[in-house]
DNA sequence: TAGGCCATCTGGTCCT
DNA sequence: AGGACCAGATGGCCTA
């Protein structure tokens, strides 16, 4: 074993220990709280949602209600047939689908221990962070 | 049982 | 006009 692979077992290691909690500032840790959108709870407690996924349609008209409320914008609305909403969720599906394979990627890049539970999608990016870091260390001094 | 993570739906906005 | 992107809402699953 040369000395770049004991470092990066090392620092797979410290990664453990440290935990990613540590590594975020202040600022990280700061929630970011829309400054107008307080109608959400009326969504909540008035949800008109079915129980089942499938059945996860709107029951009111399906442009009611406005998750970006306030908006001072003046507002081009679109409305789009129920088959167009279909093709959007499926659309959406796929992409959501190609970021995940980006995650799995990044997920086989960034050292782990094959013992350890698969790396959340977040941990994932904190984790990829840090060990680019390493790395440039690691060119800069040798 | 609470909290974290994730999939999915949805509507607004941006871009072509 | 329509697809891509984004963020909020919601529910399911899993784990401590």
């Amino acid at each position: 074993m040369d000395v770049h692979e004991s470092m990066l077992i090392n620092f797979v290691n410290d990664m453990n220990l440290i935990g990613f909690s540590q590594k975020l500032g202040p600022e990280e840790e700061q929630v970011f709280i829309a400054p107008c959108c307080t109608n959400n709870q009326t969504r909540i407690n008035g949800s008109s949602w079915s129980r089942a996924p499938q059945d996860r349609v709107r029951l009111d008209h399906p442009m009611s209600g406005s998750s970006r409320c306030c908006s001072s914008r003046s507002k081009r609305r679109r409305i789009i047939t129920g088959v167009q909403r279909q093709a959007a969720n499926v659309r959406e599906r796929k992409r959501m689908f190609s970021l995940n394979e980006a995650f799995d990627e990044l997920r086989r890049k960034v050292p782990t221990f094959a013992y350890e539970k698969r790396l959340s999608r977040i941990e994932t990016l904190r984790l990829a962070i840090v060990y680019i870091s390493f790395m440039m260390d690691l060119l800069e001094n040798t």
